[in-house]
RNA sequence: GGCCCCUUGGUCAAGUGGUUAAGACACCGCCCUUUCACGGCGGUAACAGGAGUUCAAAUCUCCUAGGGGUCACCA
């Protein structure tokens, strides 16, 4: 038998932002083509000309090379630069409208479509009155048998029109589909679709069908949404006389409430998590295993992992809420391996959001950064969480009023502390975490001052909090004069 | 409402006729520790319900219930 090349595509329409969702059929898609050899293509389905935004495509671009799941054919990027590649274009579709009007014709001629010229009020009149009756909306097929002499003369007058698929009656249509097995739907309890609309676009259903054979797409992996219409898939399939591809209908993502994931509940395109401080291959990892399992325990997997374990028989059926607590988890795994430099560089935009550090200081401040890395990198989950984490420690103008905090600095013992630690800062060149580890070693000898009451009050002096990272390596990061600054400044709450 | 799909702990999930029904996140407890966090150890917690088939059912069949998707000249 003849086993053809593995050929997938992604085939988003222009809209603003990717959804994680769409990246996620977009991984799974790359995934398997990458595991079978094949190719991983991507068209643009713009047959919409009102949904186009601004800038959509590079968006769209930017959002797959980041997080790695990047076509090898079709729409691509090459050196910031936006180009069609590959033997079966063009892939946008607004580029091949001639190709599917040439398509339109054999079925017009074969009696499989006809045009309708009903106007919306009308269709929707019908609409109307088929819900009053309890009935399921449909097309009532008022245009399905005029004549050839009404058809072109109805034309000929210029009356706008749309052509539809003209459904046989009474017949079960079925498939196979990867994830759900066998599938059956009765063309009675399917529409004439509209094949092609009155501006001379084609809907997505003729569009998709076309390229996707024109393309030798071998399998069409898609979102669940697209199984209710894809017997009207098989039966245009079934009209040009074309081998339908694989189907594979992948499970819904989920918000709390266990409705698809959508806007309202917050984050949902890539672009917001990314712009949070997610890692692309934290939300790539995460991703990969909402809706499919490997056949062990791995939970982590760099991408080529990911292509070696991934199988399309292990897709789940059923949806998936997103756990953006576990995705939190998974990303703080990935910070916590991060090389320094890598971590730093993702964490310097924060930090200047932050306004700990201007930009021009971020060279000659190097040192300093990666110990604020380092100190970091096991308290966030993601890198927008820098801010709150570093204001724990950087900020200068506290005022204590936690009434347990308090009650440190009042302590008797406190006041000695206070005293020693002032004099033994000053006494040092300079201090870093192991000379003030010393230091508050000599303190507990001396004074006899040891456990909380001695680091709580010092910790409480320096920063004004009960919590917060290791106190030697706060003395590292804040260093000498920050530090004496911050103690001197409590003298008249601690006497 | 019609049609289609789905149903194992709070969440992601393993499981394909015989298991003490894995594992991960979250949660709780203990340990580590100057605090918080990290880390380590442990714990609570599930086969939607019913009827069949079978020596045996989370696994097969049917019914019920619940949830989701879809019914556009949007994809």
């Amino acid at each position: 038998m003849e086993v053809r090349m593995v050929r997938n595509r992604f085939a988003p329409s222009p809209t603003g932002n990717v959804h994680v969702g769409s990246l996620r059929t977009a991984l799974y898609n790359y995934l398997f083509a990458k595991k079978m050899g094949g190719e991983f293509l991507l068209r643009l389905e713009d047959t919409d000309q009102t949904r186009f935004e601004q800038g959509a495509v590079e968006n769209l671009l930017n959002a797959l090379n980041q997080t790695g799941v990047i076509p090898n054919e079709g729409l691509i990027e090459i050196n910031g630069e936006v180009i069609q590649k590959g033997d079966f274009g063009p892939y946008i579709q607004s580029e091949r409208l001639d190709i599917y009007h040439k398509h339109l014709k054999t079925l017009l001629d074969h009696g499989q479509a006809y045009h309708c010229f009903c106007t919306k009020e009308r269709l929707e009149a019908v609409r109307d009155s088929q819900k009053l009756a309890g009935q399921t909306p449909k097309y009532d097929g008022h245009c399905r048998n005029l004549s050839p002499e009404d058809v072109q003369s109805k034309i000929d007058e210029g009356i706008p029109y749309v052509i539809r698929l003209k459904l046989p009656e009474n017949v079960v249509i079925s498939f196979e589909d990867g994830v759900r097995g066998i599938i059956e739907m009765n063309t009675n309890d399917l529409d004439d679709q509209v094949l092609l609309k009155t501006d001379g676009f084609p809907t997505y259903h003729l569009a998709v069908v076309i390229d996707d054979h024109l393309m030798g797409i071998t399998h069409v992996i898609r979102g669940e949404e697209w199984l209710p219409s894809t017997p009207k898939h098989v039966y245009l399939y079934q009209c040009f006389g074309w081998d339908a591809p694989q189907f594979v209908h992948l499970p819904n993502i989920l918000n709390d409430d266990h409705k698809k994931l959508s806007k309202r509940q917050g984050d949902v395109s890539v672009g917001d998590f990314l712009a949070k401080g997610y890692l692309p291959e934290a939300l790539v990892n995460y991703l990969a295993l909402l809706g499919w399992s490997p056949e062990d325990d791995q939970e982590i997997f760099t991408m080529e992992e990911l292509i070696q374990a991934f199988d399309l028989s292990r897709i789940n059926k059923s949806g998936a809420v997103f756990d953006r607590s576990k995705l939190n988890w998974m990303n703080a795994h990935y910070i916590k391996e991060l090389p320094i430099e890598i971590l730093v560089k993702n964490l310097i935009p924060f930090i200047i959001d932050a306004g700990y550090i201007q930009v021009e200081d971020v060279e000659n401040r190097k040192e300093w950064l990666e110990k604020i890395g380092e100190l970091l990198r096991e308290r966030i989950e993601y890198f927008a969480q820098a801010k709150e984490e570093l204001t724990l420690i950087l900020k200068n103008d506290f005022v204590v009023t936690d009434e347990e905090a308090l009650e440190f600095l009042r302590a008797e013992s406190t006041k000695r502390l206070y005293h020693v630690l002032v004099e033994k800062i000053e006494a040092t060149d300079v201090l870093n975490a192991s000379c003030g580890k010393a230091i508050l070693k000599e303190i507990q000898k001396q004074e006899k001052i040891k456990g909380k009451m001695l680091y709580m009050p010092s910790r409480i002096m320096i920063t004004g909090e009960m919590h917060g990272p290791d106190l030697t390596l706060i003395m590292d990061v804040l260093g000498k004069d920050e530090i004496l600054a911050r103690l001197i400044s409590m003298k008249s709450i601690i006497e």
